[in-house]
DNA sequence: TTATTATTTCGATAATTCTAGAAATATAGT
DNA sequence: ACTATATTTCTAGAATTATCGAAATAATAA
Protein backbone atom coordinates (compact mmCIF):
# COMPACT_ATOMS: atom_id res chain seq x y z
CA UNK A 1 0.00 0.00 0.00
CA UNK A 2 1.17 3.44 -0.96
CA UNK A 3 2.03 5.70 1.97
CA UNK A 4 -0.56 8.70 0.08
CA UNK A 5 -2.55 6.06 0.04
CA UNK A 6 -2.76 4.94 3.85
CA UNK A 7 -2.53 8.42 5.11
CA UNK A 8 -5.74 9.01 2.89
CA UNK A 9 -7.79 6.32 4.88
CA UNK A 10 -6.07 7.12 7.93
CA UNK A 11 -7.27 10.79 7.53
CA UNK A 12 -11.21 9.86 6.44
CA UNK A 13 -11.89 7.26 9.33
CA UNK A 14 -9.17 9.88 11.39
CA UNK A 15 -13.04 12.04 12.21
CA UNK A 16 -14.55 11.07 14.79
CA UNK A 17 -18.28 11.01 13.34
CA UNK A 18 -16.91 8.94 10.37
CA UNK A 19 -15.07 6.24 12.75
CA UNK A 20 -18.24 5.92 14.78
CA UNK A 21 -20.18 4.96 11.31
CA UNK A 22 -17.06 2.90 10.60
CA UNK A 23 -17.96 1.07 13.67
CA UNK A 24 -21.08 0.46 13.18
CA UNK A 25 -20.53 -0.98 9.92
CA UNK A 26 -17.72 -3.25 11.01
CA UNK A 27 -20.31 -4.80 13.33
CA UNK A 28 -23.17 -4.58 10.87
CA UNK A 29 -21.04 -7.48 8.93
CA UNK A 30 -21.47 -8.35 5.40
CA UNK A 31 -24.86 -7.52 5.79
CA UNK A 32 -24.13 -3.71 5.72
CA UNK A 33 -26.31 -1.45 7.21
CA UNK A 34 -29.12 1.40 5.20
CA UNK A 35 -27.92 4.96 5.57
CA UNK A 36 -31.20 5.88 7.56
CA UNK A 37 -30.37 3.06 10.15
CA UNK A 38 -27.01 5.03 10.96
CA UNK A 39 -28.55 8.03 10.65
CA UNK A 40 -30.84 6.89 13.43
CA UNK A 41 -27.74 5.80 15.37
CA UNK A 42 -25.70 8.94 14.60
CA UNK A 43 -28.88 11.58 15.47
CA UNK A 44 -27.15 13.68 12.81
CA UNK A 45 -28.46 15.74 9.73
CA UNK A 46 -28.55 13.60 6.77
CA UNK A 47 -26.70 15.80 4.37
CA UNK A 48 -24.09 15.81 7.19
CA UNK A 49 -24.34 12.00 6.88
CA UNK A 50 -23.93 12.00 3.31
CA UNK A 51 -20.57 14.05 3.14
CA UNK A 52 -19.14 11.91 5.65
CA UNK A 53 -20.20 8.83 3.61
CA UNK A 54 -18.62 10.47 0.30
CA UNK A 55 -15.54 10.71 1.89
CA UNK A 56 -15.49 7.29 3.34
CA UNK A 57 -16.33 5.88 0.15
CA UNK A 58 -13.97 7.98 -2.09
CA UNK A 59 -11.18 6.57 0.47
CA UNK A 60 -13.23 2.47 -0.69
CA UNK A 61 -13.55 2.36 3.01
CA UNK A 62 -17.08 1.40 2.29
CA UNK A 63 -19.19 0.64 -0.75
CA UNK A 64 -23.27 1.27 -1.30
CA UNK A 65 -25.94 -0.56 -2.60
CA UNK A 66 -29.35 -0.31 -3.57
CA UNK A 67 -31.84 -2.34 -1.95
CA UNK A 68 -35.19 -1.05 -3.71
CA UNK A 69 -35.68 2.77 -1.98
CA UNK A 70 -33.14 2.18 0.74
CA UNK A 71 -29.14 2.71 0.46
CA UNK A 72 -27.08 -0.11 1.82
CA UNK A 73 -23.72 0.70 3.02
CA UNK A 74 -20.94 -1.77 4.17
CA UNK A 75 -17.72 -2.21 5.06
CA UNK A 76 -14.95 -3.19 2.66
CA UNK A 77 -12.92 -5.19 5.60
CA UNK A 78 -10.01 -5.99 2.95
CA UNK A 79 -9.45 -2.22 2.52
CA UNK A 80 -9.45 -2.01 6.37
CA UNK A 81 -7.35 -5.37 6.82
CA UNK A 82 -4.68 -3.91 4.08
CA UNK A 83 -4.27 -0.48 6.52
CA UNK A 84 -3.97 -2.79 10.08
CA UNK A 85 -1.14 -4.53 7.85
CA UNK A 86 0.46 -1.35 6.72
CA UNK A 87 0.19 0.27 9.99
CA UNK A 88 1.68 -3.14 11.46
CA UNK A 89 4.61 -3.11 8.92
CA UNK A 90 5.72 0.18 10.09
CA UNK A 91 5.18 -0.48 13.53
CA UNK A 92 7.36 -4.02 13.21
CA UNK A 93 9.68 -2.43 11.24
CA UNK A 94 13.01 -3.95 11.67
CA UNK A 95 15.17 -1.53 14.49
CA UNK A 96 18.27 -1.61 12.58
CA UNK A 97 17.15 1.93 10.48
CA UNK A 98 17.32 1.91 6.77
CA UNK A 99 18.65 5.34 5.62
CA UNK A 100 16.52 5.85 2.67
CA UNK A 101 12.47 5.48 3.24
CA UNK A 102 11.28 8.67 3.47
CA UNK B 1 -8.74 3.44 24.19
CA UNK B 2 -11.24 5.78 23.53
CA UNK B 3 -12.84 6.67 19.69
CA UNK B 4 -11.91 10.08 20.10
CA UNK B 5 -8.27 9.01 21.24
CA UNK B 6 -8.16 6.39 18.20
CA UNK B 7 -10.17 9.19 16.09
CA UNK B 8 -7.27 11.79 17.24
CA UNK B 9 -3.69 9.82 16.24
CA UNK B 10 -5.45 8.85 13.33
CA UNK B 11 -6.60 12.49 11.81
CA UNK B 12 -2.82 13.19 13.27
CA UNK B 13 -1.03 10.63 11.25
CA UNK B 14 -3.51 10.47 8.51
CA UNK B 15 -1.19 13.06 7.21
CA UNK B 16 1.29 12.24 4.68
CA UNK B 17 3.84 14.74 5.66
CA UNK B 18 3.70 13.38 9.34
CA UNK B 19 3.31 9.86 7.98
CA UNK B 20 6.45 9.99 6.46
CA UNK B 21 7.85 11.62 9.82
CA UNK B 22 6.33 8.55 11.68
CA UNK B 23 7.90 6.39 8.78
CA UNK B 24 11.47 7.49 9.47
CA UNK B 25 11.04 7.37 13.36
CA UNK B 26 9.64 3.69 13.66
CA UNK B 27 12.63 2.76 11.46
CA UNK B 28 14.85 4.68 13.32
CA UNK B 29 13.84 2.62 16.36
CA UNK B 30 14.93 3.55 20.14
CA UNK B 31 17.42 5.75 19.48
CA UNK B 32 15.33 7.99 17.55
CA UNK B 33 16.28 10.89 14.93
CA UNK B 34 17.16 14.56 15.39
CA UNK B 35 14.53 17.59 14.25
CA UNK B 36 17.26 18.33 11.61
CA UNK B 37 18.00 14.76 10.40
CA UNK B 38 14.07 14.59 9.75
CA UNK B 39 13.86 18.08 7.66
CA UNK B 40 16.66 17.11 5.88
CA UNK B 41 15.32 13.95 4.52
CA UNK B 42 11.66 15.51 4.27
CA UNK B 43 13.16 18.80 2.75
CA UNK B 44 10.54 20.79 4.52
CA UNK B 45 10.86 24.21 6.22
CA UNK B 46 12.01 23.92 9.72
CA UNK B 47 8.76 26.04 11.01
CA UNK B 48 6.38 23.75 8.93
CA UNK B 49 8.12 20.72 10.61
CA UNK B 50 7.63 22.07 13.84
CA UNK B 51 4.11 22.65 13.12
CA UNK B 52 3.63 18.64 12.65
CA UNK B 53 6.10 17.77 15.40
CA UNK B 54 3.62 19.68 17.64
CA UNK B 55 0.79 17.59 15.71
CA UNK B 56 2.31 14.39 16.54
CA UNK B 57 3.37 14.78 20.27
CA UNK B 58 0.25 16.22 21.09
CA UNK B 59 -1.28 13.28 20.12
CA UNK B 60 1.02 11.02 22.21
CA UNK B 61 2.43 9.66 19.18
CA UNK B 62 6.29 11.10 19.51
CA UNK B 63 8.11 12.54 22.47
CA UNK B 64 11.41 14.84 22.41
CA UNK B 65 14.17 14.49 24.20
CA UNK B 66 17.09 16.73 24.04
CA UNK B 67 20.70 15.71 23.96
CA UNK B 68 22.79 18.95 24.25
CA UNK B 69 22.01 21.15 21.13
CA UNK B 70 19.45 19.06 19.20
CA UNK B 71 16.30 17.81 20.18
CA UNK B 72 15.86 13.84 19.18
CA UNK B 73 12.46 13.10 18.14
CA UNK B 74 11.45 9.50 19.31
CA UNK B 75 8.29 7.00 18.78
CA UNK B 76 6.03 5.94 21.54
CA UNK B 77 6.02 2.90 20.09
CA UNK B 78 3.23 1.87 22.60
CA UNK B 79 0.69 4.43 21.47
CA UNK B 80 0.98 3.43 17.96
CA UNK B 81 0.67 -0.61 19.00
CA UNK B 82 -2.89 0.54 21.19
CA UNK B 83 -3.97 2.35 18.03
CA UNK B 84 -3.11 -0.97 15.60
CA UNK B 85 -4.92 -3.15 18.48
CA UNK B 86 -7.91 -0.88 18.75
CA UNK B 87 -8.22 -0.73 14.62
CA UNK B 88 -8.06 -4.46 14.56
CA UNK B 89 -10.31 -5.41 17.56
CA UNK B 90 -12.69 -3.20 14.95
CA UNK B 91 -12.30 -4.93 12.11
CA UNK B 92 -12.26 -8.30 13.46
CA UNK B 93 -15.40 -7.67 15.42
CA UNK B 94 -17.90 -10.98 15.73
CA UNK B 95 -20.05 -10.80 13.28
CA UNK B 96 -23.22 -10.95 15.14
CA UNK B 97 -23.22 -7.42 14.85
CA UNK B 98 -24.88 -5.92 18.07
CA UNK B 99 -27.50 -3.69 17.95
CA UNK B 100 -25.55 -0.81 20.77
CA UNK B 101 -22.09 0.05 20.16
CA UNK B 102 -22.17 3.57 18.30
C1' DT C 1 30.24 37.88 25.01
C1' DT C 2 30.00 37.11 20.36
C1' DA C 3 29.15 33.75 16.99
C1' DT C 4 27.10 29.50 15.38
C1' DT C 5 24.07 25.87 14.95
C1' DA C 6 19.50 23.94 16.22
C1' DT C 7 14.84 24.58 16.79
C1' DT C 8 10.69 27.02 18.01
C1' DT C 9 7.31 30.82 18.19
C1' DC C 10 4.76 34.34 15.87
C1' DG C 11 1.81 35.95 12.47
C1' DA C 12 -0.46 36.01 8.25
C1' DT C 13 -2.49 33.69 4.21
C1' DA C 14 -4.23 29.87 1.67
C1' DA C 15 -6.52 25.62 1.56
C1' DT C 16 -9.37 22.17 3.32
C1' DT C 17 -12.99 20.24 6.02
C1' DC C 18 -17.27 20.36 8.75
C1' DT C 19 -21.97 21.42 9.42
C1' DA C 20 -26.57 21.74 8.10
C1' DG C 21 -30.84 23.93 5.83
C1' DA C 22 -33.32 23.91 1.58
C1' DA C 23 -34.22 21.98 -2.67
C1' DA C 24 -33.74 18.09 -5.76
C1' DT C 25 -33.80 13.21 -7.03
C1' DA C 26 -34.95 8.20 -6.60
C1' DT C 27 -37.98 4.38 -5.51
C1' DA C 28 -42.19 2.39 -4.62
C1' DG C 29 -47.02 2.26 -3.16
C1' DT C 30 -52.05 4.10 -4.02
C1' DA D 1 -50.47 11.39 -11.42
C1' DC D 2 -49.90 11.89 -6.31
C1' DT D 3 -47.85 10.77 -1.92
C1' DA D 4 -44.54 9.07 1.20
C1' DT D 5 -40.06 7.64 2.37
C1' DA D 6 -35.05 7.58 1.55
C1' DT D 7 -31.14 9.90 0.30
C1' DT D 8 -28.43 13.19 -2.16
C1' DT D 9 -27.00 17.70 -4.15
C1' DC D 10 -26.44 22.48 -3.67
C1' DT D 11 -24.85 26.20 -1.15
C1' DA D 12 -22.76 28.87 2.18
C1' DG D 13 -20.77 30.04 6.55
C1' DA D 14 -17.86 28.41 10.41
C1' DA D 15 -13.99 25.99 11.96
C1' DT D 16 -9.76 23.80 11.46
C1' DT D 17 -5.41 22.83 9.34
C1' DA D 18 -1.33 23.71 6.38
C1' DT D 19 2.38 26.48 4.81
C1' DC D 20 6.31 29.24 5.55
C1' DG D 21 9.11 33.68 6.25
C1' DA D 22 10.90 36.39 9.89
C1' DA D 23 12.12 36.92 14.45
C1' DA D 24 13.01 34.76 18.89
C1' DT D 25 15.05 31.31 21.98
C1' DA D 26 18.32 27.43 23.46
C1' DA D 27 22.77 25.30 23.74
C1' DT D 28 27.50 25.38 22.92
C1' DA D 29 31.93 26.77 21.31
C1' DA D 30 35.43 30.29 20.34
Amino acid sequence: MKLDTAANILAKIGNPTRLRIVRLLVRAGDEGLPVGMIQKKLKIPGSTLTHHITHLKSAGVIRQERQQATLICKMEFEVLRNLVDYLTEECCADVDAREDAA
